[in-house]
RNA sequence: GGGCUCGUGGUGUAGAGGCCUAACAUGCCUCCCUGUCACGGAGGAGAUCGCCGGUUCGAAUCCGGUCGGGCCCGCCA
């Protein structure tokens, strides 16, 4: 019978067993101390008899162990309690030392991240870094929870595709049984037929981009979050349902895991007070940078990473918000699936968190020969292959729909604060990195 | 795709023409130490300074090339 770490101190007294990982040894002559790893945390060991400790010599950190013997309360003690004069049993020996240091913080400035990366296996051992993953697993986890709340159903859509039929980001080609194939850059068209038959849709998977970009925010597999809700009513339903899931599961990412958070130095979380994510549109930003600034921004089509930053700080210092919406991009920056209004603008809207935009939000057109009409007017051919399936939904009655593509790597790193998106990746690809 | 930067023991750094037979911290090895928790103390091993070529009496240091990182822009989540 195993005991976790965590549950010693209910069993004082009592003698235990536990297994798990060297995490540091102190030896002080007549006194040995031995903090054990486990999945729910350290413990610490003891020992006098010098037999016992013996069995460790020349063994590594890592090495994994069974330590049996009685609880003892001891307010010296990390935790309040320690195993007292236990037998041991090597497991899995370690003979050869870390290329890293586990037990210490480890550096993550942009300098250190190659030997971060290539040493991952053994730095994940970190408590610090494995804080970053179990806020990512619960952050995923409260964006299930909140949606399945609200009645979307996940599914789960090809990843291998025939060709690049979406348009955008470049894609990744290979081979398929001599066919070429190619890996999707996002679920928008699985999820948009989806809409035909649950209304409301989610998927976090992983996409994949060819673009040769090599910056702190882009990975060439990331993961996403694509939602996609049926029969809204207008564009600001779907802003508002993206506003309001974000902001419950940063409330609740801050809530259970608040000592993590700031041990980690993450910003503190700044939400509006009535929890409307403040917005401006895209030209309102322009002016508002540009009267600020003095860079003139107001021909671009798009934000500039320079005023993501500004408007972001705008939200936080001036409205008390870490979140922000710029909406209502120019018609040219549209794709051909997306909702174009009657002011030359299309019904789009990127969320903005802390600087970075995490989420594109539009509403897509559902008409029939409007979207055939749009695809031919982006100079696309209607009956390629690669559309059949696709233009079958909305030949069959889809909704108005609208939803996200929301980058969930993002969401992580900025809400610990990170630099680089890859220290939230526990396996990161990029275009230099392939391993491990 | 464009621009700017950085490569020194396992890891993180210092050294910026001769003081370098390359320094410091940490890790590793040996020994001492009964309350450590970044334990402490003594000793030891470990680096052809990314690679190739050039300048120079002399190169870790200057120059060129090359390979490998990082950061920014474009584009995007």
């Amino acid at each position: 019978m195993r005991t976790l770490a965590r549950e010693i101190t209910e069993q004082v007294g009592q003698t235990v067993t536990v297994r798990g990982w060297i995490h540091k040894k102190r030896l002080l002559g007549g006194l040995t101390f031995i903090n054990i790893r486990d999945r729910s945390g350290l413990v610490q060991a003891t020992f006098e008899n010098k037999d016992e400790v013996e069995k460790l010599r020349g063994l590594q950190i890592g090495t994994v162990l069974a330590v049996t013997g009685e609880v003892f309360e001891e307010p010296r003690a990390p935790g309040g309690a320690e195993l007292r004069n236990p037998t041991l049993i090597v497991e899995v020996p370690v003979t050869e030392p870390p290329a890293i240091e586990i037990d210490k913080p480890i550096d993550h400035r942009p300098d250190s991240l190659d030997t971060l990366f290539e040493h991952r296996v053994l730095n994940i051992r970190n408590l610090q870094e494995q804080k970053i993953f179990k806020i990512r697993a619960s952050l995923t986890r409260y964006i299930r929870e909140f949606l399945h709340e609200n009645e979307f159903v996940e599914i789960d859509t090809p990843k291998l595709l025939p060709g690049a039929t979406e348009g955008g980001a470049e894609v990744f080609k290979l081979d398929y049984f001599g066919k070429t194939a190619t890996l999707a850059q996002s679920p928008q068209f699985y999820k948009q037929i989806m809409v035909g038959a649950f209304e409301r849709v989610y998927e976090i998977g992983h996409s994949y981009r060819a673009e040769p970009s090599a910056t702190t925010r882009h990975l060439t597999e990331l993961t996403m979050l694509d939602i996609e809700m049926g029969f809204v009513e207008s564009h600001d339903e779907v802003l508002d349902m993206v506003a309001d899931m974000t902001q419950a599961v940063l409330k609740r990412a801050y809530e259970e895991h608040g000592a993590d958070l700031r041990s980690l130095n993450a910003p503190e979380l700044k939400l509006p007070e009535d929890g409307k994510v403040p917005r401006f549109t895209i030209n309102e930003i322009h002016e508002m940078y540009t009267k600020a600034t003095n860079n003139d921004t107001t021909n671009e089509k798009d934000l500039t990473p320079d005023e993501e930053r500004w408007i972001a700080e705008h939200a936080r210092k001036k409205l008390g918000s870490d979140l922000v919406y710029a909406v209502d991009f120019p018609a040219v920056a549209g794709k051909f699936y997306h909702k174009f209004k009657d002011d030359g603008t299309v019904a789009w809207g990127d969320l903005l968190y802390r600087g970075l935009e995490i989420a594109t939000v539009p509403l897509r057109e559902n008409n029939y020969e409007k979207m055939i009409e749009q695809m031919r007017s982006a100079g696309l051919d209607v009956d390629d292959d690669g559309f059949k399936h696709y233009l079958q939904a909305f030949k069959y009655g889809l909704p108005q729909h609208g939803g996200c593509g929301f980058g969930v790597d993002r969401l992580v790193q900025k809400t610990i604060g990170l630099n680089n998106v890859k220290e939230a990746t526990l396996f990161p690809r990029d275009i230099n990195r392939l391993t491990p």
